[in-house]
DNA sequence: TCGATATTTAGATAATTATCTAACAGTCTA
DNA sequence: TAGACTGTTAGATAATTATCTAAATATCGA
């Protein structure tokens, strides 16, 4: 996981819509095609970037497969960016 | 200040070096490109994106124009991220 | 195994962005 | 005001990225 992979991902809208879809529930990929409008191929391309920059995971199932957002990951790019801008170094942000 | 053209900014490795210079002390739109191997209407192109984004003030001292990190907004860009992630609002994903 | 469904991969093209050189604009000092 | 210095703007080109269509791969159920 770099910040570089992490913010070349994020400076996509569409692939931010796919996170947030993602933060309220996991969904296949064809569920997340359905809400842009653009074809599945383009939508397959940026969850292939998401899945590189760490910040999703995918999982098949059956015939579906199942993005979900990497809960784990996404708390330490939080944690990155606070450190990039030195802020909030000693990890207590939610008291 | 949106997202969008944070994270936009963010995305470039050259960008992100030059916040990080500015983390520690302002500096001239000189002193920052004499850090690249790039040219000078490359580097102010760059600044001037940061400068759209809000992630730096711009201030001219006779000759020079000075820039510095724009903390105020990139306190209120973290917090954004976070609440993109829905971190540290009522929190509870840590299970 | 065949056909249907779900998704990705490959390859081409269009759109965006980074970079360059040349020229312009503001500020200082003599 | 001229000349030097600092920085930006304009316009062209190169590099990267998003998008499309067509084809390939994987899984399921009859």
């Amino acid at each position: 996981m770099t910040l570089d992979n992490t913010f070349k991902a994020l400076a996509d809208p569409t692939r931010r819509e796919i996170l947030q879809m993602l933060n309220d529930k996991a969904l296949s990929a064809g569920d997340i095609a359905k809400s842009f409008n653009m074809t599945k191929p383009s939508v397959s391309h940026h969850l292939n970037i998401l899945k590189n920059a760490e910040l999703v995971i995918a999982e098949r199932d059956g015939q579906n497969i199942i993005y979900s957002l990497n809960t784990s990951v996404i708390q330490e790019v939080v944690q990155q960016i606070m450190e990039f801008f030195d802020i909030g170094e000693d990890d207590n942000e939610t008291e």
